[in-house]
RNA sequence: CGAGUAAAUUGAAUAGUCGCUGGUAUACUCUUGAAAAGGAGUUACGAGAGGAAAGUCCGGGCUCCACAGAGCAAUGAUGCUAGAUAACGUCUAGUGAGGGUAACCUUAAGGAAAGUGCAACAGAAAAUAACCGCCUCUCUAAUGAGGUAAGGGUGAAAAGGCGAGGUAAGAGCUCACCGCUGUUAUAGUGAUAUGACAGGCUGUGUAAACCCCAUCUGGAGCAACACCUUUAUUUAAGAAGAAAAUGUACCUGCUCGGUACCUUUAAUAAAUAUUGCGUGGCUUGAAAUAUAUAGUGAUAUAUAUUCUAGAUAAAUGACUAUUUUAAAAGACAGAACCCGGCUUACAGAUUUACUCAUAAA
RNA sequence: GGCCCGUUGGUCAAGCGGUUAAGACAUCGCCCUUUCACGGCGGAGACAUGGGUUCGAUUCCCGUACGGGUCA
């Protein structure tokens, strides 16, 4: 998990930015061997309540898609400010984040065959 | 059957797969260490958001502010009575006032005769009332000098109301009824209620304007605070010397009261700020559940049983199946030191007591 | 998480118990000019929201919503 200011911000600055229906992400490489990742939802978007099913929804599908993932990337996950809540649901979340994994060609389809 | 009032409860359940955060363990593996003990991972067992966790509107615990003390002032809050409570601006039971056909609901409800201020426009006049009108005297008349609050219209508010007597015209000037004020008797712990007697009753409204009276009130807040650690700055306990005051600084605006004060030296310590996926504070508590007793009730007492989240980019989720449902798991919504209340948001369901209306007997 | 502030036309803002709620920029119309700008005249447009006190509330009191500041 990534946790302070500095490196949200490096990530934000300097990562690729890709964007799907509802969610944004950046990428960073990282030089370690292990992916870090981010959440990060305005209190724009709704209350408590809402932010935190949101943060649970793409932790799930992140769980999921990991596997699949190549090492040694930071990635962001941000949630877009027009965007209703109603659309918070696991399965759009799960078509934009393949869109996107397949766009930054980090999916690694080998990995388990080795 | 319909319309409604009050109070209370609930806030989907079960199974399977994957995954998250704490806790426990004579468990297993790795590791630091002389040892005691500690750290990381795995496995097993068991636990894991609400009625409002929300708003931060009140009250308390707890911590610090010198040892947090006394008095006065100021500021702020509350404001019918009696009680409950750790405490409260909360709650309970009553009183008065207002609303509703009723069940029932609302109510910051002391003092305007301690003083000050304000009352726009309209109106003669907004608190020392004479514009029109009515009446008397002077006078041909106008005018002038007086008396008068019954009538007029204005306004949110107009000088106790209505009737009779009385009068030049009028007027609590007198009287009956009502209202008001005071005294008193009875009932009640009390607010107050009921009755009797007296006073003719000049003195509008506003205190959620200043103010007066009564009661209460030191400040800041777990990002408090304590400890460890990184870095920087400043200071001086002890020793020696100097100085000693109706002074200076701080604690609190003032008084009392309290603490400190200047110079030199070396080494250590302390203070302040700062660094940290730091540690504690952190969850056994005015605790929860059940029963009994006392009380109209809030609540109190006793007994028994239970241990029930403790995170820190922040844990409860996702998928599948079944049940309830006409169909769809759906409303409001996420603990952050902890309690007691208040306020606000809320789909659906259930229970109890009561009222009104209609119909029938 | 705690503690504090604020909300007046599209924007910036005065007012603070009373009569039509000042003013500036912007906007609309007319005039001026060959035309535009500048200038002149006129118009439209607002007290965040729900209750209470008061004869009367933008103002006083309470609640809600929204926005902002500060503390490691």
């Amino acid at each position: 998990m990534l946790k302070k200011n500095f490196e949200f911000r490096k990530v934000l600055s300097k990562g690729k930015y890709y964007s799907g229906d509802n969610i944004e992400v950046f990428i960073l490489k990282n030089n370690k061997s292990l992916n870090f990742i981010g959440l990060a939802i305005s209190t724009k978007t709704g209350k408590a309540y809402i932010r935190n099913k949101i943060k649970r929804l793409i932790r799930e599908n992140y769980k999921n898609l990991e596997k699949n993932l190549k090492d040694g990337y930071n990635i962001v996950f941000l949630w877009k400010k027009n965007k209703s809540t109603e659309n918070a649901k696991y399965s759009t979340i799960e078509k934009d984040m393949k869109k996107i994994f397949d766009k930054a060609n980090i999916i690694q389809e080998n990995k388990e065959k080795i």
